[in-house]
DNA sequence: GCTCAACCGGAGAGGCTCTCCGGTTTAAGT
DNA sequence: ACTTAAACCGGAGAGCCTCTCCGGTTGAGC
């Protein structure tokens, strides 16, 4: 890639994160490239979708959530540290308004963005390790899927998030999920 | 109401019908209003807002979902009525794509619409009936609330329908929250 | 039948997404 | 260092969209 070409990416990428933290999927990709200071054909050469373009930015925090996943198989109790991983996926889901967790919540059809995919996948496998170690443990049900668990994960954060002025309700609907009740 | 007002008014609704159901929050104005027969002018100033829309149209069900709730305050197993009604409502809130879970999922804001926000009262005075019931009988856990327990229901059906080819998403996220648990 | 308030709907402003293509720049090869 | 071809840039513009405004029309009451 030529530098010139690296450059505007990563001004792009600066530029969505900024727009998207402040407007959610209701960000204008126009704008966005406005503000990189590119033309909208640099923007949408760079990343043909919007999916692209978040995918993008939340690569990194990708990654982090599943070190931090693996860092938790390690801990002495196997259910905790499920609820810890599910608590920190929950609460990066809410960045942008809520948009992560909306692209985030299902598994994307296979016609989809190829790195979303990529996205999907890493995060389920490092759930699906500390699930699996949990539920040996014999603290969670066997019956519950990961796939199911990160679904529902995603969409009560999408839902806080549609209700930004109330704080504590990303803690209290996820104390209402099986297995996450709050400890007495 | 002038007649010819009522009948526009009602060519609208039926058309709004089928695009919500169609093309979820997607669906054009533009397009209803065409499809409708009547200009753009006259579908805004009948409904200013997707919002008053929407309420417009599912008003009846609304309606119907509470005199179900009341029927089900007779139900011998106060937990499974409850339940029941749960169900209903999650499986309304998936009509329109979604559309519905997403409009109704958390309180409005008091700037916004009032018939929405009469919905909204409507469906939680019916819900907290059935729920203080449950709790009284000992089925369900007093430190839930109502307002939480449909939130969390809205976002699962709001889920359930990013993908629309799984049709058992919802009953297994239903089944993850706490109270709603399979039955032996 | 007359009147006038209520209503209609199209024109149009302004914004958005996304594409296309002529001009420019960079990196590689000599 | 110079040439060259491929890669890249960005603006113009087509075709959507939402929403408003206003001149012409229609229906309800007298």
């Amino acid at each position: 890639m030529r530098a010139d070409a690296r450059d505007n990416r990563e001004r792009v990428l600066r530029a969505a994160r900024a727009a998207f933290a402040e407007h959610g999927a209701q960000a204008s990709l126009n704008k966005i490239a406005q503000s990189a200071g590119v033309g909208p054909g640099t923007l949408y050469r760079h990343f043909p979708t919007l999916g692209a373009l978040l995918v993008a930015i939340i690569g990194d925090d990708v990654a982090a959530l599943c070190e931090k996943g693996r860092d938790l198989l390690g801990h002495p109790s196997p259910v905790e540290a499920l609820r810890t991983w599910l608590r920190a996926v929950a609460e990066h889901a809410t960045t942008m308004r809520g948009l992560v967790a909306a692209r985030m919540a299902v598994p994307p059809a296979p016609d989809d963005d190829a790195a979303l995919a990529a996205c999907h996948e890493r995060i389920r496998a490092t759930g699906s390790a500390l699930l699996e170690r949990a539920q040996r443990d014999g603290g969670v049900p066997g019956d519950v899927e990961i796939g199911d668990l990160l679904t529902l994960v995603n969409a009560i954060a999408w839902v806080s998030q549609q209700a930004p002025c109330d704080e504590y309700l990303l803690d209290r609907l996820l104390a209402l999920v099986r297995g996450m009740e709050p400890l007495p």
